[in-house]
RNA sequence: GCCCAAGUGGUGAAAUGGUAUACACGACAGACUUAAAAUCUGUUGGUCGCAAGGCCGUGAGAGUUCGAGUCUCUCCUUGGGCACCA
């Protein structure tokens, strides 16, 4: 027989991929009788650059998953196929000329190739193509149902435009006011597009999202971007004028602080009251000027805020009939919740930032509370309130900080005392810190926040003490001191000056310590807290918690109809055109009587037609509306003359049902038959990288859904089980990229390994869902363990049971298929690896045994295993056997070594029998010689598990 | 700024609250060989010790526990996501 390495070298893998294919062994049984599995791949894009090594890193977790599922008994479908629409080609077709169903039949050509030489068990039958307009009719008949359910509609509406692609984008495509596809700023064009009505369904999204059996962190990405929040939306009147503003807040707890309004850019109502704005120039050339504004400008470089006032106008507060100005910046978003806003500075850092700048009232309407854990308030004591500051001088020069130490309390505090009557907080601050250290000079006084409210016990006056504080911030201007106050001298007060980072919490006796750290740390900031702190200032509020006073102010605004409940959602409608070639025509016509009209099913699918130039126009339209023989057609409604829609659909459309195709792939009367999807659905694993968390993942659950409402598939969400696999690095540590010149080719690691290599090197490296770099040396590592296996195969095997590798056979048998099926292949090939260490030559395991060995193996190396399956004599397939079991009873060592701990410290290590009794193990530990040196005394108590260890404490 | 995940030998990484570093790579030493490759055997966290054995050790610090890589809190670092969403 042919070495590991003249088996591989004569095609011994290609072999049994051809005989699997002609065999067709990996095909899923529609309707069969046993369980069913439907294990999926996220299908790639091919590409030009051909395979990447991350593709077969989740193909290769699918298949040994798929593979033993059906040794165990599963009718597995297990499907493979091409997300071929796409800019890459497109591109080149206008790079070139050359067609792109062209390149992408050579791309998918190769990315077949590629992927077979892999091994897996695709059941190639129902491959499908999102090209192919047998496969795009149903994706455009898909359209037309949303169409017809109202869910999509056209719109001119401000969209993310690539100037490089130049067509228009998703939301979910911009990342970071890029392109995701080629990183241009993306540019706000105003352009028709057709949307999708995603919103509609963001509540159910979102609710869905509970019950999947997903990553986690998957399923907050899902939550964050739907983006759900609860509020009010309260309603301003304009002081002499019958129009009204309409904001909404999550926030109305804070409306006694609202001090100003803010209105979007492209908020109406400047328009509607230009005549009575007095400044209405200005402002118009503002709004101008945001509306230029990308997206980038308006976020990324949005250091300072921009605004104009609406002079002439005033809105009026509901709740107290104050007056307050109104402004327009483009900090306030017209696409989310009403386009206007109430800014109330004191609790909110945006509207904190926007009034410091523009020098706006704050009123504060919430304080913090604490309650000093060290001296908290006690029953039935009086309650006094009063008014402190405390101050933070910091000498500019050393950058150190003033304490006061209290010899006599024996505790560190800022120099504080109480505001008399009328004083000014900056006033008192500075007469507590010349009382109490002396120092004269002092500058750049600052009120750091608002006030804190704490409560402690004073024990000297046995009363509770409520203390409403501001801190105060000086710079020391010099060292004079004058003599310290006569009262202040009782408490003994050390000066220190120390560094910043030595006033911690714990350090410090303040109760409000965390706060002023913070205040300390980032100066004048507002209080966002809405889950701590006692209502001020606002009335019918006063003394309540945030969280009640929402619910108090909301009901007041809905008794009163100024307001009412509303919920709110960042997830944005899908902007569903593209204006470009490479997609699925959108099958609608626009007719002059008739309005938009879509096609008649009978006549899907639409079919790209030629085109000469691939260039898209960027002036909106894609490069069909340059082919008038296509453009100009008849209206199926009326028959008169009609234009078709020339936008086409992203790539997203493919991509979002193909998973049911596969499960009928031919049948052209429908997307698939009902009675086989109810068999195969829902898909039990779905298996791709993280990347699609918000865009694909979404989409899907989102027309999934859709065809769940109008009865076409039989579950709400398609996905039962997600799992990610994390991202294959380059050698380097980095992401593999071309310019980084750390690209690994999957055909390169074959040529010299053979795929169960390439397999088993990809399973090894780490957990499937770890980003890891990737190391050609390790591969040695897991070739030499097969070449092991090979080896053992060639020899002659033993005549008789092998007593001594049953044990360990059954402990891998066991640990392989736990392994198996929580996807822990590292875990599953070291535990192979463990055995084959105790198996020295083949005389060591009897035929049983190695065919035990094999079967475990194949999901993992399915070629090598066949082969050695097939010289044991066997004419059919391996992959027709079952999964082997074993004996429980069996796995369990005679003896184990037990450690005896002593206060907590191993100090031997006993061999003893396993199911020794705790009198055994404590007998045999107290008699160890290196144990009794550290038992000092009598044991006081001791741990026994039994079979593990026994814990000695004295 | 907010949300999520992760920090363990020279490297990839193991470890239901119970012997930290399994398995593999690399390195070192040896066997086979004229030699090299391949293969096989042994050693391999640091440190002290002739040895028995001791001490230290899972990003840092605290806590819970007889016992913490694992649980809790604080912090640091890295990666990913979101980012004027009121």
């Amino acid at each position: 027989m042919l070495s590991y390495k003249e088996f591989l070298a004569a095609g011994g893998e290609a072999k049994w991929q051809k005989k699997w294919l002609n065999t067709k062994i990996d095909r899923a049984d529609d309707f069969g009788a046993k369980p069913k599995k439907y294990i999926l791949d996220m299908f790639p894009y091919p590409s030009g650059a051909g395979l990447h090594v991350g593709h077969p890193e989740g193909y290769t977790a699918t298949d040994i998953y798929s593979r033993y599922l059906r040794l165990k008994g599963f009718n597995v479908l297990h499907p493979m196929g091409w997300d071929a629409f796409g800019l890459p080609a497109e591109n080149y077709a206008i790079k070139t000329g050359t067609h792109p169903r062209l390149t992408t039949e050579q791309n998918i050509a190769t990315f077949k190739r590629q992927i077979q030489s892999l091994g897996f068990s695709y059941d190639w039958d129902r491959e499908v193509d999102t090209t192919d307009p047998k496969y795009y009719k149903w994706t455009q008949w898909i359209f037309l149902q949303l169409f017809k359910k109202g869910l999509a509609y056209e719109a001119t509406v401000p969209i993310n435009f690539c100037p490089s692609c130049k067509t228009g984008l998703a939301n979910e495509e911009v990342k970071n006011g890029k392109c995701d596809r080629c990183g241009t700023a993306v540019e706000r064009r105003d352009m028709r597009q057709w949307m999708l009505k995603i919103t509609a369904y963001a509540d159910r999204l979102l609710k869905g999202v509970d019950q999947l059996d997903w990553p986690q962190s998957i399923k907050i990405l899902q939550k964050n971007w739907i983006g759900r929040s609860e509020g009010a939306e309260v309603d301003f009147k304009i002081a002499g004028s019958d129009k009204k503003i309409t904001v909404y807040t999550t926030r109305p707890d804070t409306l006694f602080g609202a001090t100003y309004m803010v209105l979007a850019p492209e908020h109406q109502l400047a328009q509607e009251l230009k005549g009575q704005i007095s400044n209405f120039a200005e402002v118009e050339a503002y709004i101008d000027s945001a509306k230029n504004k990308s997206d980038l400008e308006r976020t990324e470089l949005n250091k300072d805020k921009t605004g104009m006032e609406l002079k002439g106008i005033k809105a009026i507060n509901p709740v107290n009939n104050a007056e307050i100005p109104i402004w327009i910046s483009d900090y306030v978003l017209a696409s989310y919740g009403t386009g206007a806003i109430m800014a109330v500075p004191a609790h909110d850092d945006r509207d904190f930032e926007f009034a410091k700048k523009f020098d706006l009232p704050i009123i504060e309407v919430i304080v913090p509370e604490r309650i000093d854990k060290r001296n908290p308030p006690v029953d039935g004591k009086e309650k006094v309130e009063r008014k402190n500051v405390q101050v933070v001088v910091r000498n500019p020069r050393t950058g150190k900080i003033l304490v006061l130490h209290s010899k006599k309390y024996n505790w560190n505090t800022f120099p504080m005392g109480g505001m008399s009557e009328g004083e000014e907080p900056l006033a008192a601050a500075k007469r507590e810190v010349l009382e109490e250290t002396g120092y004269k000079h002092l500058a750049n006084g600052k009120i750091l926040g608002g006030q804190v409210r704490a409560e402690y016990f004073a024990n000297h006056k046995g009363v509770n003490r409520v203390s409403y504080t501001n801190l105060i911030q000086f710079d020391l201007v010099d060292e004079e001191q004058a003599e310290i106050a006569e009262e202040e001298k009782e408490a003994q007060n050390e000066i220190l000056w120390l560094e910043p980072e030595k006033l911690t919490v714990d350090f410090m006796v303040h109760a409000e310590m965390d706060i002023w750290l913070e205040r300390i740390k980032k100066g004048d900031i507002a209080y966002t807290d809405v889950n701590n702190g006692l209502m001020v200032n606002s009335e019918f509020l006063n003394g309540l918690a945030p969280a009640e006073a929402i619910s108090k102010m909301t009901a007041w605004l809905e008794e009163k109809g100024y307001g009412r409940k509303a919920v709110n959602y960042k997830l944005r409608d899908w902007v569903f055109s593209r204006q470009r070639y490479w997609g699925e025509p959108i099958p609608l016509v626009h007719c002059k009587k008739c309005g938009t009209v879509t096609l008649d099913e009978k006549d899907l699918p639409l079919t790209l037609p030629e085109v000469e130039k691939y260039e898209p126009t960027g002036t909106g339209e894609s490069p069909l509306a340059t082919i008038d023989e296509w453009v100009n057609t008849t209206c199926p409604n009326c028959g008169g003359p009609a234009k078709r829609e020339t936008n086409t659909m992203p790539q997203w459309a493919g991509s979002s049902w193909y998973w049911l195709r596969y499960i009928d792939p031919h049948n052209d009367t429908a997307i698939a038959a009902a009675e086989k999807m109810k068999y195969w659905l829902p898909v039990d694993l779905y298996l791709g990288g993280a990347e699609h968390a918000v865009l694909h993942l979404l989409y899907a659950r989102f027309w999934n859904m859709v065809l769940f409402d109008i009865g076409v598939v039989p579950q709400e969400e398609p996905f039962a089980k997600l799992v990610n696999q994390g991202l294959i690095l380059g050698e380097d540590g980095e992401k593999m990229s071309k310019s980084r010149g750390n690209v690994v080719n999957p055909d390169d690691i074959l040529k010299e390994y053979g795929a169960d290599t390439f397999r088993l090197y990809e399973m090894f490296m780490g957990p499937l869902e770890d980003m890891k770099p990737w190391s050609t040396k390790n591969i040695l590592g897991v070739h030499r363990f097969l070449n092991k296996a090979w080896d053992i195969g060639r020899q002659t095997l033993s005549k008789e049971e092998k007593s001594e590798v049953e044990v360990i056979l059954d402990k891998t048998v066991k640990k392989v298929g736990e392994d198996i099926e929580t996807m822990s292949y590292n875990t599953a090939i070291s535990a192979m690896m463990i055995l084959f260490n105790e198996i020295p030559d083949a005389k060591a395991v009897s035929r049983e045994q190695w065919e035990k060995i094999l079967i475990i193996l194949s999901p993992f190396a399915p070629h090598l295993a066949e082969e050695l399956w097939e010289k044991l004599g066997h004419t059919d397939s391996i992959f027709k056997e079952s999964w082997p079991q074993y004996d429980p009873e069996k796995i369990i060592d005679a003896e184990k070594e037990i450690p005896v701990q002593v206060n907590g410290k191993i100090r031997a290590k006993l061999i003893l029998p396993t199911d020794a009794t705790e009198e055994a193990v404590k007998t045999a530990a107290l008699a160890d010689k290196n144990v009794k040196k550290y038992l000092i005394g009598e044991p006081k108590k001791i741990i026994f598990i039994k079979g593990k260890l026994i814990s000695i404490v004295t």
